[in-house]
DNA sequence: TTCAATAGTTCCATATTCCTGAACTATGGG
DNA sequence: CCCATAGTTCAGGAATATGGAACTATTGAA
């Protein structure tokens, strides 16, 4: 199992977020962590999202926001903690995060 | 040929939104039409994003970026021109163009 | 320590989408 | 009518996404 890798701040680009946000289910797992902060587990969020997503296709969709620097994973015991990073990316692009998450009215 | 078509404002979306904009030639074609308003053929525009595209690619671009809202699209004798429909967008989803165009730089 | 349960990841085959050269269509001029 | 220009459509190969099955990591109990 490789580590978790979180890139830096710096290092972010537009269009990884967009296009890990262009993706509704992404988008409402992203809002749901970053309007809760701390969502753990994988099925909690898959039932947030109302929809039965694979945890397969769940964990992919957290390593696209964690790889895109949306959110910050972290193994508490059995399970994984999920944060925001839209504080730390809205001071690199500013009102970005904010614009999305409104547009999809969350 | 089939007649081109440009979605109601009503019925956009943000994620074909996200999507088109997550393409960054896409987002600096875009950013150039919104800049200059009526931006003639493709060729100019090919130039101006500094790459070689390839002309089919470039219609397809042209293509997401009418489909998801973003430009209006006519024929002026054998050319087409491409007009920005940001001012539109902005009233439906606010901020969100801004934001994209500022995060990508431009 | 070993075993079982839980939470998540990785692998891989399938499905979908994207890219682009080549052929085609539309329009205007000579 | 034919040619040139501007752009679209088609087709198939490349790249990505999806999701079931197998695997890994951690905890707690026997």
């Amino acid at each position: 199992m490789r580590p978790i890798v979180h890139p830096a701040l710096e290092t972010l680009s537009p269009e990884a977020i967009l296009h890990a946000l262009s993706d509704p289910e992404r988008a409402a797992i992203f809002a749901e962590i970053a309007a809760s902060e701390c969502v753990e587990r994988c099925s909690a969020l898959s039932q947030a999202a109302t929809r039965e997503i694979p945890k397969s296709s769940l964990s992919q969709h957290f390593k696209v926001l964690r790889e895109a620097g949306l959110i910050r994973s972290e193994r508490v015991g059995v399970e994984m903690r999920n944060y925001s990073r839209g504080m730390e990316v809205n001071g690199r692009f500013p009102g970005l995060i904010p614009a999305i998450l409104s547009a999809y009215g969350f």
